[in-house]
DNA sequence: ACGGTCGCCTGGATCGATCCAATACTAAAG
DNA sequence: CTTTAGTATTGGATCGATCCAGGCGACCGT
């Protein structure tokens, strides 16, 4: 008499074998390989099925099958200030690629101390399939750990510690993105293009730098104290910028984050220069920040869309123990021009 | 002998009894009621569990006892520039929350145009035990299905259509910060404080501009012509501020969102007045931008960590067929000042 | 020494879908 | 009209943990 309190019971595979006058194996050829059967016994079950809204349980299959269509990926605390919201850009469409081949994504998360936490107690309690990981730069633990146990995994970022490594990886060319956008400030006519970066233990930092190196001398200029190393701050790069501008030669600066090219145009207004007519800036992962930044950001931008499609690819070809067509995959990203860099007519 | 092909096969419930020379029930019981077995044989059950490196199986737990210690979430795609950070940071603490419990989240998508699509399936494939509802803005049409076919939820974020739904939910009074921007404003000197908020079909917004009408009215000001109503976008905010700005009275401005806020301070800018000297600015939900913003944005600072907590505490409840103690909570918001708000000295 | 109470432990049945081997069917060939 | 080949369909066994009803032993009082 309570409406919500119970509702009939889910139909299972014997209900509607049951109601169809088949077997339950006919059942489940109907789902799982359709082209066993003859159409018009096919067409039956299909009705039956629809009819009762069967669904088949999930918890049931896993057990015999042995797979759980689940993907785990370890979603780290939330790191004030840092650019996690990549992560969760990534994270979204990835719930999307994956929804396609009926495989979901399971959050987990560990010890912040102890990269491989977690990751052991899905695997053994055959909770998931497959593993994705998107941390890679601080060397891969986890990596070297489920290579180990031969557990299934991709990850988002490159091995960098070791480029022998043979999992399959998807990344983004960090080094073309700098190289972009310092080319973009050359051709706006700024000469001497400056780079404020990360600390020299960041190797993803040391890649992008690689790409502003390589467009300074292709374009002839000379690096000589244009390169500066600072941590991921607005204030730090604040006054890294105030010392790069002290003397007026610097007209340019390419910044490996975005939250260090807005330290750049907070210091541009503290000077009353003005963003891309005097001073073009660029920054990197197209964050939020860069969109509402005043005047405008232009920043690298990560297809995260497409790294993410990557990704699921290569997740379902390992499932299948195909071996992927290509199990290390390089992305380019891409210049979003805003006025930060542009001069105003 | 090729190492990482296939591992020693996961140790069952059954190859731990036998090693411990005991029964499958009683090393059931030795996980789920240790307290019915007699201390030397927990100990013996306990020190195999340990050796083998057993971990129950999810799938034939999850079939046997219906359910999946999973807890399902619909991740929205992306919507470029929208706060959906906010729901980031939430769902971060969310896993973590549900860690401690051995449930997890899992995420899936849908039809953007259908609020229900996604939620269906999950719950006739019985694959998770209860949901998280985070939209509630647009009308409950999730909440109402899910009480229909009596699917256990809770949701962050009221029922603004529907006073008199029962559900369990937690949400934070927006009202309270709009109310205390305002006060802070107003303590700082300001005497006409406006309101830049969203469109009137926002429950949301008319919530928190009710706060900011509020404090008005205690302080006896005035509010004829302050409150402004415009969509959520930088552009729009930085028109509606110059409008505002133009005839020089109103020297605060509070915003139902960061992005508003940030345009106010565009708006400013290109006025050349000081934010927080010459005008008082504050936001809203302290998104990264607040943070970066120049000269640092005042924002109304949500306790998602706490939300999270306490909706973990809710689905708990829920599952376990015991009422909540409060099946409502309301929690309170509090103000990160910031530079955009002070004088000056 | 014996029946009774209580608590620990056992083995069989079960959850629902899939695997597997075997059977019923259909159509073509002899 | 029977045999053969091949396909469509069936029923029993299985995945691993939990539910359930019953058994066995220890300990008590008399």
């Amino acid at each position: 008499m309570s409406p919500s309190r119970r509702l009939d019971p889910q139909p299972t595979l014997a209900t509607v074998a049951e109601r169809a006058g088949v077997s339950r194996q006919t059942v489940s050829n109907a789902l799982n390989s359709p082209e066993l059967l003859r159409e018009d016994t096919l067409a039956r079950v299909q009705a039956v099925i629809e009819e009762l809204g069967y669904t088949p349980n999930r918890a049931a299959r896993q057990l015999r099958t042995r797979s759980s269509h689940l993907i785990g990926l370890r979603f780290e605390p939330a790191q004030e200030g840092t650019s996690n919201a990549l992560i969760d850009r990534f994270v979204h469409t990835l719930v999307e690629a994956t929804a396609r081949t009926g495989h979901h994504i399971v959050l987990f998360s560990g010890d912040p101390h102890d990269p491989l936490d977690g990751y052991d107690r899905l695997l053994k309690a055959t909770a998931v399939d497959a593993f994705v990981i998107t941390d890679t730069y601080a060397g891969t633990p986890q990596a070297d750990f489920l290579r180990k146990v031969g557990a299934p995994f991709v990850t988002f970022g490159r091995p960098w510690d070791d480029p022998s490594a043979r999992h399959p990886w998807v990344d983004v060319a960090g080094s073309k993105g700098a190289q972009l956008a310092t080319e973009h400030l050359l051709a706006a006519g700024h000469q001497r293009v400056a780079w404020l970066g990360w600390e020299k233990s960041s190797r993803i930092g040391e890649d992008r730098r690689s790409g502003w190196s390589r467009a300074l001398r292709a374009a002839g200029v000379d690096q000589a104290g244009l390169g500066v190393r600072i941590s991921d701050n607005v204030d730090a790069a604040r006054m890294a910028a105030h010392a790069m501008l002290e003397d007026g030669t610097v007209t340019g600066v390419a910044c490996v984050s975005d939250t260090i090219a807005i330290g750049v145009l907070h210091a541009l207004a503290e000077r009353n220069l003005r963003p891309g007519t005097d001073v073009g800036v660029t920054g990197f992962d197209d964050s939020l920040g860069a969109q509402v930044a005043w005047p405008g950001l232009t920043s690298v931008r990560q297809p995260l869309e497409q790294v993410a499609i990557e990704v699921v690819d290569l997740v379902h070809a390992v499932l299948s123990l195909r071996a992927p067509a290509e199990p290390a995959r390089m992305l380019e990203p891409t210049l979003v021009v805003r006025r930060s860099s542009l001069r105003q007519d």
